[in-house]
DNA sequence: TAATGTCACTCACCAACTTAGTAATCTACT
DNA sequence: AGTAGATTACTAAGTTGGTGAGTGACATTA
């Protein structure tokens, strides 16, 4: 892990020298440039000398609030989010639950449980796969898609109708940019 | 809400009658076509009337990697989502546990053991705040500086040479259709 | 000064994951 | 055909990281 920390200062920080604004708030202590500095904060803030676009940011905040949304909406469906990361793959088509675990990154045990828990809820419901005794299939209910589409609904209907203001040309533009943002991301988890 | 389900044929899927392949991995309960089958799959799958382009399914999938990733890289790094999360935050400055639980959207209860965690690897360090004494900084430590980085640089090197390939002219588009994205995305949060 | 609010923290409990192992079934090789 | 090895779904027990409730120290306001 990390055999990184060559130097190390750990502890101290260069020790604050600044004297503290009695500001209740912000907390400041010391390091960068935030609140009178420059506007931009740089992509990795912290490195400030990484250079920063408009576009970057916008990135940054898209995927931050990718990374936020569905635990937000799964606590308020009653979901967790292994669930409803499982509903929404479930809409798709049946899957089994080994291979539902690999869609969640977690083990067949766990994704057994979510299983368990889903058929409680009456979202989806096991079923026997012709041809092979060993298979289960899980198999979205009604109700499971009704609960997906409730929740997501608004935000599809958003995004198809900011996609639709788009000119053919800005769609060859866009969708590179996401692809590459997407590769990239990707590859940190080789 | 979505009153849209209106004919919708449920559960059954055809019915795979396709016979199985003797493969090992894959499995294919007829998910998802990704690698080789039809392009699309439509944004909301399983609900094929929705018209999907192809920047929108790129979006979707820059949004599921956006998901997938910080597990991925934060199990990598042999710390918790949390940990990872809050990790990337200090980056920006120092920080309360109060605070720092409102970012992570959990409990100040569970972020006082994030914190007690942090400070237990090394990667960050408690410090009261001077001048109002019921408060606690929370500040990173160059190891976990060096940690972030370590696992984050590649994929904002990726991003920013990325980034640097864009004309002005596609910089107002891509901008405006992330955080176009992003507003759709939030609005599911309310 | 007293009342109220805020912050960081602890405690008991719980949900959801892990590892380790099971029985049933399928596949491949003699 | 018979059997060894994989694969699937599941269970059991232990760990992790969260919640809700409550505490004491300090700050802010009346």
């Amino acid at each position: 892990m990390s055999d990184i920390s060559s130097k190390q200062t750990v502890g101290q920080q260069p020790a604050p020298s600044r004297a503290r604004r009695s500001k209740g708030a912000a907390a400041d202590g010391g390091q960068h440039a935030r609140a009178d500095g420059p506007p931009e904060v740089g992509l990795v803030p912290g490195v400030p000398e990484w250079r920063t676009t408009g576009t970057l940011t916008a990135l940054q905040e898209l995927v931050e609030v990718s990374e936020t949304v569905p635990a937000v909406v799964a606590r308020k469906a009653g979901l967790s989010t292994s669930e409803l990361h499982s509903l929404r793959h479930l809409m798709r088509g049946p899957i089994g639950p080994v291979d539902l675990a690999k869609v969640l990154g977690v083990t067949s045990a766990a994704s057994s449980g979510v299983v368990d828990r889903l058929v409680g809820h009456g979202h989806a419901e096991r079923r026997s796969h012709p041809g092979d005794g060993r298979r289960t299939e899980v198999v979205i209910t009604e109700r499971g898609r009704a609960e997906v589409l409730a929740r997501m609904t608004p935000m599809f209907e958003s995004l198809a109708a900011l996609d639709a203001t788009l000119s053919e040309g800005d769609r060859v533009v866009v969708e590179r940019y996401l692809r590459g943002a997407t590769a990239a991301m990707k590859n940190l988890m080789t």
